[in-house]
DNA sequence: TACCAGACCGTAATCGTTTTCGGAAATCCT
DNA sequence: AGGATTTCCGAAAACGATTACGGTCTGGTA
């Protein structure tokens, strides 16, 4: 004899009027709620989540997916460990549970959520490193899984997503290298199909423009999104036959390793070359220290979670207000690379 | 109509049938077992994990349980990211699935698990940022949930483990750093319970004393085990009477913020002061080059989950030779900080 | 023909919950 | 007192899969 009905037999009542005590459901007499809630806690019983989820048909947890790897993803790593801390603040509130899903960099991503979904594994999911044509997003909204994006796709299916501000970064830092005399200003494009990359340059062509300059095709170097790859640029750079005198990073990844690179083709960022990236909590402590981009993720998970939560049908209508779409903000830090 | 049922109805054959020949049963016949995979692929057809789930009493899932948070765990971020994929990989071959159970850093760790766990969440479970004293091992052995924890603890129930082989790393620390002359040996001691720093530190003390030395109680350094903490030992560093002419650390992600806050206060890594740590992947690019320990986080992961396995009763026997206890060994990679 | 073995397949029980429905007992109202 | 409400609880039907069991059919053999 397992499960509830221990709990049941043990007490003398039914298995039914255990469950609703549980539960908090009304018809059930306070004197025997006491009793259940009692011995639930003295016997150490939880409810199965198998059972549970089967016949509720939802399972109290959300998915954030993310990609495993060496050649891991735009915005790795230590990125998400802030942002979860604030998804799980808004989730705690609700009893949700949140679990990362973990796509090994051997499996389709696509076939991997598709079978995460399928398993019924999660009542509401995040997506990450969204690559500009994302068959995800149609997936899911074919399924109605409710689901938010932490970056946007020319795939869009109208669901909420928050992406950060590449519109402001691009602007800004245009901005300010071109006050700062430079009209030949290169970029670093992450390989893969992650969307970022479009959007960024795009957007610094435009604003490039707006400073009447334009992006020297010759000065976008692609690079793995990882510590080699920015390592791997310095040497593009060194052996470019008309060098930009400053670069834009989007990926915090990449910085450490142009950094070191730089240092062994002997030019120094600042001086010799400005060097614009995003500030990550490592970055802050490079030297020279770096120009760049600094936000909140805390925050910014959890204005994640609120958006996916009001974009679930349970808890919609607790989140009246929430802003669906957000291009969030983030600030340009004084350094001496740039 | 929904799930196995709907399947059965477009082939005009029993739920029982569909089930066998998608489980790879004998009984039924090779031509309808076709059929049925046909049909299964077409429809998109995956089997419903909670109904699974409930029937077979395991969800074909491990969990790897780690913390989130600010205040992040002794070996953090990045770490995991190829441990996973090295867990992966293995466990891919049985058809099993790795989340990330995410703790947050407000729900207490026991608490946690004892939830996750009642939930029937996963088969198996790995652990991760193991306490000196840690209830979560008598919790998961009481209830006979096979588990492997990443470092040892002195609440050990017998279960696998594998731990960084911090005897080696401290002997051959103190070695070369003895052998350059130094006497006067510093340790940064991460805040917590975190088993690793007593293991280490009692490993050098009995290192130091293998050298004629000892470990002087003003040169352990307290420090929260993330950049900030590094940072401020520096500081500490500097102010002390009798300051240490050599620093040990266990925990990798204290480097970067240590080596800004010696610039800040005028040190320099080698000349002024050795420092000896983990090169991370991000720690190969400091300068000057950090002297550490390198490991292969994806053999370890791989190592992992193979013990793992052979504690799980469906499928010890195909690991028969695996080795349960392992401290991993690593590399001493030669650099300029000492 | 009669019997039997083997190959396939359908039926139904089962896993542990939640939830609807209806009934019994208690309480209220006139 | 008697009917109408409430309050509380038990019985039973789901949820979607797996699997033990038994039944039908085929083909082979005596």
């Amino acid at each position: 004899m397992k499960g509830i009905r221990r709990l049941a037999e043990h007490l003398d009542i039914s298995i039914g009027t255990v469950s609703r005590a549980l539960n908090g459901k009304p018809d059930v007499n306070e004197e025997t709620r006491r009793r259940v809630l009692e011995a639930a806690e003295q016997l150490g019983y939880v409810a199965n989540q198998s059972g549970r989820a089967l016949r509720k048909g939802s399972t109290g947890v959300i998915g954030f997916m993310m990609q495993t790897g060496r050649e891991i993803t735009g915005q790795g790593d230590i990125f998400f460990m802030s942002v979860f801390d604030g998804v799980q603040t808004v989730l705690a509130r609700h009893k949700l549970d949140l679990v990362a899903l973990l796509c090994s960099s051997e499996e389709d991503p696509d076939d991997y959520l598709k079978r995460m979904v399928a398993r019924g594994f999660a009542d509401g999911i995040i997506l990450s490193a969204t690559r500009r044509h994302d068959a995800r997003f149609e997936f899911l909204a074919r399924h109605s899984i409710p689901f938010i994006t932490l970056g946007r796709s020319l795939t869009d299916v109208g669901q909420p997503w928050i992406d950060l501000d590449f519109e402001g970064m691009a602007e800004m830092s245009i901005e300010r290298l071109a006050r700062a005399g430079h009209s030949r200003i290169g970029f670093v494009w992450p390989h893969g199909d992650l969307n970022l990359g479009y959007v960024f340059i795009e957007r610094c062509r435009e604003a490039l423009a707006r400073h009447g300059l334009t992006l020297a095709e010759e000065c976008i170097f692609r690079a793995n999104p990882n510590e080699a790859g920015g390592y791997a640029v310095a040497r593009q750079i060194k052996d470019s036959a008309k060098p930009p005198t400053a670069i834009i990073l989007v990926n915090e990844t990449l910085v450490t390793g142009l950094y070191h690179g730089l240092e062994e083709v002997g030019l120094r960022p600042g001086p010799d070359i400005a060097i614009i990236g995003r500030r990550s909590p490592q970055a802050r402590f490079l030297s020279p220290s770096l120009t760049g981009f600094e936000l909140s993720l805390r925050d910014l998970g959890i204005a994640l979670a609120e958006s996916l939560l009001s974009a679930m049908p349970a808890y919609g209508h607790l989140y009246p207000e929430v802003v669906r779409r957000k291009l969030w903000p983030m600030s340009l830090i004084d350094g001496d690379s740039g």
